[in-house]
DNA sequence: CCATCTTTGTGCACGCGTTCACAAAGACAT
DNA sequence: ATGTCTTTGTGAACGCGTGCACAAAGATGG
């Protein structure tokens, strides 16, 4: 995923699937709120339910963990708890430092899940001396002249950056010369990192987007016509040096144009 | 289930495939960049690197929308920055309710990047009377008990889920049935939803886990056997039958072994 | 101990997505 | 015009992910 150059085979991951990977998290949720109502045992077909999986696919997922369930019964809830828990690195304490204290970092701060579960906020970082000091979630801000010192002092490997889009880059790279391998970006832009550093992005604006294609998908069967056909500029194409026998700016796929 | 037509085709709209439209976002955003700076034409080469992606896929994405680029020259900024808003819906304005207005939900509202493109905050809701009234992000909140009516009203079809886990689904079942079909889900559940109902979901959480999964492999490359040795619980199996010669809690490589 | 029933684990086939590699198309110089 | 050079658009191959369908494994009851 990272958006190095070099293109990693990325599923290799020691025999398991990206795809699994992703899914087992969602799996372990499902799970410890079986365990928190002392469900002792579950089928596939009722996790898969939860997990909002197949169930066919949540076996074959479990099935490159292990054979850890017993046919004719299911699956031992803490036990898998534990499986799951293990592989994914749960079982040990990751510090994370969050860079960028505006409203979204101040949110991520505050957020719940984050502690939760394994990660445990270690600093809290803003480019603000205004901020420097604040308490932000029970924990002071700092400034970002400190972001070196802060990564090394305290062994952190995972970094989310919530900076704005301009300065995303250069955080980027301050963390990973300090030493941090993955980051979880909530900046809207492309992060270049070195090879062997993982990046994952959150970007809500992206998923609007793709959330307002479909919906145009599905209003647009029959009454989008009138909507983009003035726009503010309109769309001339860029006059290739011959214009006389263009496609036209629809070409031959007409995609949601009327015919 | 989608037991209507053909298993769910999902990537079938209208010749688009999904893994393309996810993309979409991506290159509007490097080519809004370069229209910024007045840069009248760019190759696939150039802006693939902008946005990260490899060069093929883009100019194959891109033939998906038809032939928009000139060979030898490549494409014209604007053009394709229209061509591509277009593709998305972005050329109409799209109102926005966000549902649960605690510290994320602000942070969204705030959130520049919303009102930018398209997309309007149409209005903010929450469960807290208390809440009612008070301005976040220079909108009044409202009760959810105006929901429905907010929905109908302002013709929304897209919302924003932000609440606590727990009140998500009946929040989700209450913006469906009020007329929304797209959802973006911020809130750690799994959302049910009827046929024809999009729901992306943006699991912050779930991001960091799987960031830990690939960190741990990083660095537990010989070093992560005694770390998950002793664990609070110990990880005693269900007890089948046999329990002689189990690969053990740390006994990793386990079925597939790569040659 | 054997028969039956439940549920796992997986071989297999299919389709989507990615990437390579190259022919076609147009710009540009002569 | 003609030739050369650049860059697009795409055919084809390949690999990953998904889901079906079933045999193997174990529980359970007689």
């Amino acid at each position: 995923m990272a958006t190095g150059r070099t293109h990693r085979p990325a599923t290799r991951s020691r025999g398991i699937p990206e795809a699994t990977v992703a899914r087992l998290p969602l799996y372990l949720r499902a799970l410890t709120a079986l365990s928190e109502r002392s469900v002792p045992t579950v089928s596939s077909e009722e996790l898969a339910a939860a997990a909002g999986v197949n169930s066919a696919k949540l076996r074959k997922d479990f099935s490159y963990l292990g054979s850890y369930g017993t046919r004719g019964v299911g699956y031992d809830v803490e036990y898998l708890v534990y499986q799951i828990s293990r592989e994914l690195g749960l079982t040990q304490d990751w510090p994370v430092v969050i860079v960028g204290i505006g409203n979204l970092g101040a949110a991520l701060a505050n957020y719940g899940g984050f502690a939760s579960r394994g990660f445990r906020v270690a600093a809290l970082i803003d480019a603000d001396p205004a901020m420097a000091g604040k308490p932000v979630a029970g924990i002071a801000v700092q400034h970002t002249d400190e972001l070196e010192k802060i990564i090394t002092d305290n062994g952190v490997s995972i970094g989310v950056i919530a900076t704005p889009a301009g300065a995303a880059q250069q955080v980027c790279d301050r963390l990973v010369a300090a030493g941090v391998t993955s980051i979880l970006n909530f900046a809207p832009t492309v992060l270049s990192v070195p090879e062997g550093v993982d990046v994952r992005k959150v970007d809500l604006s992206i998923e609007l987007q793709i959330l307002a294609f479909h919906e145009q998908r599905k209003a647009g069967e029959e009454a989008s016509s009138q909507d983009a056909a003035q726009p503010a500029t309109t769309p001339v194409r860029p006059a290739p040096a011959d214009d006389s026998d263009r496609k036209g700016p629809d070409g031959d796929v007409p995609a949601v144009m009327p015919a």
